[in-house]
DNA sequence: TTGCAAGTACGATGACTATCGTATATAATT
DNA sequence: AATTATATACGATAGTCATCGTACTTGCAA
C-alpha cells in the first residue's frame, strides 16, 4: 500500500527526556554532572545515558548549552507550561478520547487534594462559570 | 557498568493499542474489520496494520477473541477505568512531576467545561471537603 | 611536562513500535 | 468444481529509545 510521507516535526519528549527538563525547569541550568546526580537520586542510570539524551536534545534543540570549562551549561529550550500543555492534549485524545472532564474528574477522585487545592480549582470554576454568561 | 536484569510486566498499551481499546470499549466486542474501519475513520492505515496490532495485543492478553466464521471477534480484557487510572499516574509523574493539582488546573485552564461538568466537579469537591473533616 | 581525572563524543546494541507485503486458508459465489 | 473475496498468519523493515562501552580531549596537579 502506498503511504504519504510523515514528516516528524513534532519534537515530543520522550519518557527520559522529560525527566531531564524536569530538572532544567526545576533548578535552572545545569551541567550533565548535575543533572546526572539528581536522576541519580531515583533511579539507576549510568552517566554516559545521561549525558547521551542531554546531547539528543541538544540536538533536537530541547536544550541549549554554553561551553564552561570544560564541560557544558545545558538550559531548558521549551518551557514548563508549554510543553505540558503539549502533552496533555496529546494525553488527552490517546488516553481519555479526548474528554478533559473524563481525566480532571479521575485525576481528582483519586488523589486526595489540600483545602487549598479545592479553592484553586473552585474559584477557577466560579470564574469559568462567570465566562459563560 | 553492570546492569540488572529489567522485566517487562508493565504492559502498557502503547498509543496505537489504546486507539483500538478506544474502539472496543466504546462498541464493545468487535472484529478486526470494525475496528478498523472505525480508525480508518481518523487516520491512514492499512489493514493488516490494524489486524496485527490486535493480535499483539491478543499475544499480550490485553484483548481475548472468539472465533466466529472465518474471523475473530475480540474483547478488551482491561477495563477502560483501570487502564486510564495507570495511564494517568504514569502520565502525572513524567509530564507534571506528581502534581495533580498542576494537571487538573492545566485540563481546567484550557478547555471550555460545560455546565453539567463544572457542576460535577464542584459536587466531587464538596464531597472531597467533607471527607476531609 | 607528564599523567590523571573529569568531560565529551561516538558508535553499538537490544528492545519495542508501527507499518505493511506476501502467503495461506476458507467461505461464498458462479 | 473453480474462482473470487475475505480473513488470518507470518515475517520483514525502518524508525525510535534507552542504555552503555570505549576512545578521545583537556585542564590541573605534582
Amino acid at each position: 500500500m502506498l503511504v504519504v510521507a510523515k514528516k516528524n516535526t513534532m519534537s515530543k519528549p520522550t519518557e527520559a527526556e522529560l525527566e531531564v527538563l524536569q530538572v532544567l525547569w526545576e533548578k535552572g541550568a545545569c551541567t550533565v554532572k548535575q543533572v546526572h546526580e539528581a536522576l541519580a537520586k531515583n533511579k539507576e542510570v549510568g552517566y554516559t545515558t545521561t549525558l547521551k539524551i542531554m546531547q539528543n536534545m541538544y540536538d533536537k534543540k530541547l536544550l541549549s548549552r554554553e561551553p564552561a570549562g570544560r564541560s557544558h551549561i545545558y538550559t531548558a529550550m521549551v518551557s514548563e507550561e508549554a510543553t505540558q500543555q503539549k502533552l496533555l492534549d496529546r494525553f488527552l485524545k490517546s488516553a481519555f478520547g479526548g474528554s478533559a472532564m473524563k481525566l480532571v474528574m479521575q485525576a481528582l477522585g483519586n488523589h486526595q487534594p489540600s483545602k487549598e487545592e479545592i479553592e484553586s480549582i473552585k474559584a477557577l470554576l466560579e470564574q469559568k462559570e462567570k465566562e459563560k454568561k
